[in-house]
DNA sequence: ATTGACTCCGTACCATGGTACGGATGTTAT
DNA sequence: ATAACATCCGTACCATGGTACGGAGTCAAT
């Protein structure tokens, strides 16, 4: 298991080094013991942070994230707890993916409003580019 | 066009007062003169509004309502300019979505193997079964 | 042993999208 | 005319997710 010191995890995370103290302030990331005056990390940090970067990008805040990594360390964890865990948060994304897909098909109408009347809808405004395409029927 | 106080516009647009006075700091609204020691505004502010929040629902930031809403003082806004920021936010969208349902696919793995396996929940970690999914069988 | 790069640590600051406070002033109803 | 309420205005504050600063300590090489 390699050493790594915050710079070079930094590195290897893709983030910067004021992002690895603010997760751990956060208490994201564990905070390793300083052997020798600077602290000592691993590739497990590293993996951390990557999959926080991940989770994060997938539209879970860090408080979500931290959550789904307590899954991994708290103790006596149960499967029960899991299972728990784990449906709610599949509840979650169900919930995020039907907002976004309603988000999209507002969206598709608007465009397909644009596509449909080229020239007159350049008289309207963009609020009534916007009603009109929320309202379109195509 | 009726004449309004602040609080009348932020009761017909569904706002705060504060929020009024927030969007027009940033610019979003337009600041009316005060004729009569307090501002009055129209309906077309109200319309303004919702629309911001409309907007805001779609998933666009202030910033971004503001440059459409900006399209409109320009001379020669072209439906094609509403497009090309819609098409650009229906593929954030898109992307968003598609990462979600990996996500989803990945704790819906999880789930499944706790109810499967009673001692091999141990093995598992919530990062392995978002970066490769689980090795479960179900 | 000194330089230069890196780290430590607390703290301040940034953007986003608001919300709250509170004293002064203005309007409206009785 | 006086109470009751609304508005005005600057400013402070909130959460989220970081980023930057600066003095001090540490490490590794020349």
């Amino acid at each position: 298991m390699e050493k790594l010191t915050i710079g070079k995890l930094a590195e290897m995370a893709g983030v910067g080094v004021e992002t690895i103290r603010f997760y751990q302030r956060k208490e994201l990331l564990r905070e390793p013991k300083i052997t020798t005056g600077f602290r000592t990390y691993t590739d497990e940090d590293a993996q951390r942070i990557v999959f926080i970067k991940k989770a994060q990008d997938l539209g879970f805040t860090l408080s979500e994230v931290k959550e789904l990594l307590e899954l991994n360390t708290k103790p006596r964890i149960t499967c029960g707890t899991v299972k728990t865990k784990t449906t709610e948060k599949i509840r979650e994304i169900e919930i995020k993916i039907a907002d976004l897909q309603r988000m999209k098909a507002s969206l598709e109408k608007l465009a397909c409003a644009c596509d449909a009347s080229q020239d007159s809808i350049k008289q309207y405004k963009v609020q009534e580019c916007f009603d009109y395409g929320l309202n379109c029927k195509c």
